[in-house]
This record gives C-alpha cells, structure tokens and sequence, in this order.
DNA sequence: ATTTGTACTAACAGTTTTGTTAAACTTTTT
DNA sequence: AAAAAGTTTAACAAAACTGTTAGTACAAAT
C-alpha cells in the first residue's frame, strides 16, 4: 500500500505507530509486546521491524510525542484580559478536560520516568529551557494581584502543584474513583462534573481571602 | 537451611519474599523477571518456584498485602477530643508521613489495577465493606461542624478525594517534582515539608469560612 | 541405622518474544 | 518494458523467561 494512498486510508507504517500508542498508553513498555502491536494494526510483526526496526526505538517515538503533548498542556494560553482568578478558573478546567481527554497520559509519562532514568532526561530537556520562564510569569501575576489584596500571596510552584495534583489523580485513580462514586450512587461521568467545579473551588479557597 | 534456623537469619523463604515486594513495587509486575528475584535474594529461580509455584502467585500474595497496607492508610484514626480541623490536619500529615515512607505503594496499586481487572476485584473485596461506614463517619462530622458554622459545608468524598490527590501525586510524580524543586535552588527533601504545610493549608482554606 | 521429609542444585524443556532474512510482490522510475 | 526501489510474507534464529524434574544433601523421626 504505498502510493495508492490517494484517499485518507492510513498507511501500514501509521498503523502500526497508532497501534503502538494505543498498546503503550495501556499497558506500559514491559507488558506491550511487539506482536501485540502488529496483531492490533493488522500487520505481521515483522513490518514493525521493517519501518522502525526495534521496539525501542518504537516506544521512544511515542514517549517523545505523549511526553510533548503532556507538557504542552500545562502552558494554556489563556485571554489576558480576563481578571487574574477566572484565568486561573479557565486554565484549571482547560486543564482538568485535556486529562479527561487523556486519561491514561499522565500515569503512563510518570510510570516510564520511574521505571527508566534515561526517560526522566527525555522529560528534562523537553521541560528545562520552558520552566523557568513560566514559573516566573505566574510568579509575577500573583504577586501583583497579591499586593493590589485581591488574593493569598501563594508560592507559584505550589499553586501549580495544588492544580495538577487534583486534576490528575482523579484520573489516575480512575477505577478506584469508580467504587467511589458508586457508593454514593452516582456513575463516573456524573461524578466527573462534580469534581471538575470541586478541584475549580479548591483552588479559589486557597486564592480568595 | 531449615531447623538450624536459631538465630535471626532470614530463611530462604523471606528472602525470597523479600526481594519480590522490592522488585514488583520497584517495576511492576511486567517488567520483573523470577530470576531477577531470585538473583535479588541471592539464591536460584528453582527455589522461588518450589516455595511459591509461580510469579503470578507470588505477586498476587505481595499485591495483597500492599493493598491492605494501602488501603489500612486511610482509616486513620485520630484522637476524637480534638477539634475538627485539629482532626483533619493530622490525619493529612499522618496519610502525608504514611506516602513519604511508602513512595511507590499508590502508583504500584493503581498501575497493577489498570493492567489488570481481576486485581480491581481484590481492590474492591477489601475496601467495599469498610467504605461506606467509613464515608458516613466523616460527613456526619463534617455535617455537625457546619451546622455549628465552624466550617464550610462540603462532602465527604469530595474532600477525601482532596486530601488524597495532593498527598499521593507528589509522591507518584517525585521525578518530576524534583526538576520543579531544583529550579527553585531546593532539594527534595527541603520541599517535602513545605509541600505538606501546602497540603494542610489547602484543606484548611477549603473548609474555614 | 534406616526411613522420611525438607531444602536445595543443576540441568533441561517449552514457550514467548524480539529481531532477521530471503524471496515474492508491487510500485515507481527510467 | 526493464530496472530499481519499496513493501510484504513466511520462515527462521537467538535469546529470555517461566516452570519442571531428577538427583543430592542433610536433618529429624522411627
């Protein structure tokens, strides 16, 4: 299938890396085998090796462009007119819908990074040159409205903390949330707008004097 | 090494035990090897498989008990003269100390949860009993409180669900946590109090008017 | 002293898994 | 149309891994 590829059906090489994200983000390096992905694209094993040779290497693709991805949410755009707390409102739930999005993402990067330091440098490089820079943005922001007394002078790096705690736990913990809400009679999704405007409170409180 | 087994030695069988929570907890159940245990505790694969028959048996009995210890963490009890948020502010710091000793326990349960179903089961045999007298005990603390208007009126898993997402993210994330800590000129362990002052403080925010 | 049971070793067997290769087939280029 | 380049298949090879087994050593029981 090579240059038939006229229309929009995907290629065996794209059907293999879309497997292979799909087989990682679920099961982890170690249980993904690589027979696995080529039974899920619908392809022998060896064409994984045919377009990219090792399961290594592979996975360093898909880890590179999840980590990317996951990073990249944190740095929300939002609208600079808006007053500093519905910012942060807006950037909480932008937030809390990208992992909602993603659920599997966040345990799957923090898993990896665990499991293998040389994956904890992938993520070092791709955060290092861009963290400081927004630390010190958020820093300025509540230290303006801080002295102008419209909000709690907080430490910026725990603030953001407090953010993504709250909004990737939820997710991360996902079948354990589901007993939970189940012994309150309500089901996941239900649930799921509940908390999204209770990790959106959390924060205010913390904020508002 | 049987009956002369006076001493404090460790048997054969406790070692074996010994480096499997090691391992399993350090990697997962994938990624761990039999013969990596074995050669952990220092003596052949044969001897795993003769004490306990396979690695699925012998990670079931280790998942268990990290379970249990897990999950054990959150009944805390504390000393019911105290006023309420004098409660809660040492059962966060206990549940806070409780994760700082056992970093890898939550992400190791709720890896091998996600991986595999039948391990949700054993998840949801331990905590289905004890989890809705549970959640009944502290909304009608909370309940009482905030008739009394000492606190805000909030619900009870709501605020379990706070407690615990600020408390065992750090943890999950140390890695990176570690990068956000060192571009701020602080080491770890430095940050690990300050964060469990932040968590405190968020709850309390939380549930004072 | 002999039997019995437990602990242990070394070698092996079967399976799974990763990766390769030679050959066939298809598409593109000339 | 022929050559070249790219794609796919099937079979194979090597290594890793889980689990077994036959036999040994040694202590405890009879």
């Amino acid at each position: 299938m090579k240059e038939q590829n006229k229309g929009q059906e995907i290629s065996t090489e794209q059907a293999i890396m879309a497997a292979a994200e799909a087989e990682f983000l679920e099961k982890g390096y170690a249980a993904t085998k690589t027979t696995g992905i080529a039974r899920r694209a619908g392809v022998t094993h060896a064409m994984l090796h045919y377009y990219y040779r090792t399961k290594e290497n592979l996975f360093e693709m898909v880890f590179r462009q999840k980590a990317q991805k996951l990073i990249g949410s944190f740095s929300v755009v939002v609208d600079g007119d808006l007053p500093f707390l519905e910012k942060v409102k807006t950037a909480i739930e932008t937030h809390f819908d990208f992992i909602a999005a993603n659920p599997q993402l966040p345990m799957f990067i923090l898993n990896e990074i665990v499991r293998d330091p040389q994956r904890l440098e992938i993520c070092k490089e791709m955060i290092g040159p861009v963290l400081p820079g927004v630390m010190a943005r958020i820093q300025h922001e509540i230290d303006r409205e801080a002295a102008q007394g419209t909000i709690r002078r907080v430490e910026a790096h725990q603030l953001l903390l407090d953010i993504v705690s709250l909004n990737v736990f939820f997710f991360s913990a996902q079948p354990l949330v589901q007993i939970l809400a189940a012994s309150i009679g309500k089901d996941f999704s239900e649930f799921l707008e509940a908390r999204k405007r209770e990790n959106v409170q959390v924060i205010m409180d913390r904020l508002t004097v």
